[in-house]
DNA sequence: AGACGTAACGTTAGCGCTAACGTTAATACT
DNA sequence: AGTATTAACGTTAGCGCTAACGTTACGTCT
């Protein structure tokens, strides 16, 4: 149909108005009457006009253009936490535009940046583990949230979720299966999530009177892979746990399928539980009990944080941590031998 | 440090010279001496200067930055085949701003070509499956290269890798390995690629002799749980399959989980195959034989070709089909009972 | 009736950049 | 010597929008 979107003067000439009136009108600002303004809006919507986020930014106005700033797109957590929070931005009327880093060990550079302060509103950044980040967007003139991650010195307002919380609840049903020699993976210990999962681990084998054995705990760090060669270390073991614990779901799936390839039973020989409620988490078999991060709400909190910052509200320092919730499937059940392997 | 990067005309004017002399240096066009070429160039290196991509797009010019447009980003193929896509257009220098459509079935708009257009130089598309995203493209004043999905029309140059040169490749080696009866998962068929890989399938059966049975052929979408789904209606078969193909690696995983929960063991009671070859493929076990789909040199292929467009060559009209290959691991082995289920 | 306030507009300027068209001075050519 | 050619710049204008400051018309109050 139209080759090129009309530009705001246009409307205007064709309303007979003056451009800044169809600016205002556009823009929902006071200044135009209720009869001039719907006239402009329907114009403008016959016409299909589409206002030029680039030229708003540069005169200074907003784009309406929220930034969100990720690493590696590979990753399935990622991958969900993204599509939550681009949902969440999209819902409250704003566009999203995505700058993934290529590089795992990467930090955003000042190119990216500044490239997402002159075309956005605000950046929303999901940067599980980098180091030296916090600096790089600490020099952006764009507010920003993070997510997934407080930051350490609550430079920026952040969002995630308890992870402390939800791996204790993760033991505490362990425990009240009977089980007392609990397995371990850890994630990567770069991120706060994975000390605190692993301090809830640490604090529950405490509490509960768990075995303690420093065998039982397995250096992981999120990935499918350190998953399975967690599994083959529990495999090697001389009194294998009755349950295991992964920091997450990706590492569990991991060690579950080393486990079964082994000739061991999910839940019947052992079991397992994740930690995040990935979607692939009920499809595997048989599903597996997990800790669910709330991610829809994580994007949700995000974005409005993210819009109250915009608006100029100060929010500055604030870290939200949201609940998390026990997902019990298949994967976990009554331990068999309690007595055969309760310390002496 | 800076609060916020210096302008072209604080350059500018730092060397001495006009905006436009600098503007010339910067984009390494003629018309500036080889001395003050250098010396804006280091002047602007030291001062931190990062050009403001909104004003270049704005005043005509190249922002440097394309756009990838791409479907929810929850899929893991779609993930790996945006970071390759991302990775290829770093490496030739240009910035990258991925669209993420919020909603699967949803198709792009024209509000959102817009923005692309009005922020980025080009675009590249990986729409898997959607209906009239075509005509939405081709509105756009942007160019455009699709990538997974070869169009209909061959309205914009297309990345492709070989589905049905892969299919077939696939379905050579079960037949080597002695299978007669070989089940098919099919992928959502609404892709040409599935299309593709189904068809490879069929012309298989029929050129090697295998057995034809309608009952083989399962209906999938390339999910986990459609592959779950299909391994179910496989083991209630009266007669089960040797190998099974499946038309994606995920629902291969979704498949093999479910057979190898039922009791079966892979490869030795039933070979299983897959397609795309996701970094998962060599972390389940066993790990998955599949045909690897040359994802790293889509995105360079896709980025070249929208770089050729945007430099103003004619490329238009140009399909590109990458070849795959087979990548043989531990899923398939050879055929024990070809006597038993060979046709009568 | 005059001073004042205010809603509803219009005008001007400028965001940072680049296309297009000057201008200048050095070199080449007849 | 005089003209043409070219490299190396500078100037002007404008992309589409909005902030900041006019201007106008109309109502209010004393």
């Amino acid at each position: 149909m139209h080759k090129t979107s009309p530009t705001l003067a246009e409307i205007a000439a064709a309303a007979g108005v003056s451009s800044m009136t169809a600016s205002r009108a556009m823009n929902n600002q006071p200044g135009v009457s209720r009869s001039t303004r719907d006239a402009i809006l329907k114009l403008a919507n016959n016409m299909g006009y589409v206002a030029n986020r680039s030229a708003q930014k540069l005169s200074g106005g907003r784009s309406r253009v929220i930034g969100l700033l990720a690493a590696e797109m590979d990753g399935a957590f990622t991958g969900a936490l993204v599509s939550a929070a681009v949902r969440a931005v999209a819902a409250v009327g704003y566009e999203v535009l995505i700058y993934s880093l290529t590089d795992r060990a990467q930090r955003p550079n000042d190119n990216v940046l500044q490239l997402l302060q002159q075309v956005t509103d605000g950046v929303i950044a999901i940067l599980p583990y980098q180091f030296g980040f916090v600096e790089a967007l600490s020099a952006a003139q764009v507010p920003v949230v993070t997510i997934d991650q407080h930051t350490e010195h609550a430079e920026f307002p952040s969002i995630a979720s308890d992870s402390y919380g939800g791996a204790r609840s993760a033991m505490l049903h362990l425990a009240e299966l009977g089980h007392q020699r609990i397995a371990f993976i850890t994630g990567d210990e770069r991120m706060n999530s994975a000390r605190d999962r692993h301090r809830a681990y640490d604090d529950a084998v405490g509490i509960l009177g768990l075995e303690r054995d420093p065998a039982l705990v397995l250096q992981g760090d999120y990935s499918l892979g350190s998953g399975r060669e967690a599994a083959q270390q529990l495999l090697a073991l001389p009194v294998r746990p009755t349950a295991l614990f992964a920091s997450n779901d990706l590492s569990a799936f991991g060690a579950m399928s080393v486990l079964q390839s082994a000739g061991l039973r999910v839940p019947q020989d052992i079991s397992v539980l994740g930690f995040d409620d990935l979607e692939a988490a009920s499809l595997v078999h048989p599903g597996l009990t997990t800790v669910r991060q709330p991610m829809a709400e994580m994007g949700r909190a995000a974005a409005n944080t993210l819009l109250a910052l915009i608006a100029g509200l100060d929010v500055a320092t604030q870290q939200v941590s949201l609940p998390t919730e026990l997902v019990v499937r298949a994967s976990t059940a009554a331990c068999k031998r309690t007595a055969k392997t309760r310390p002496k």
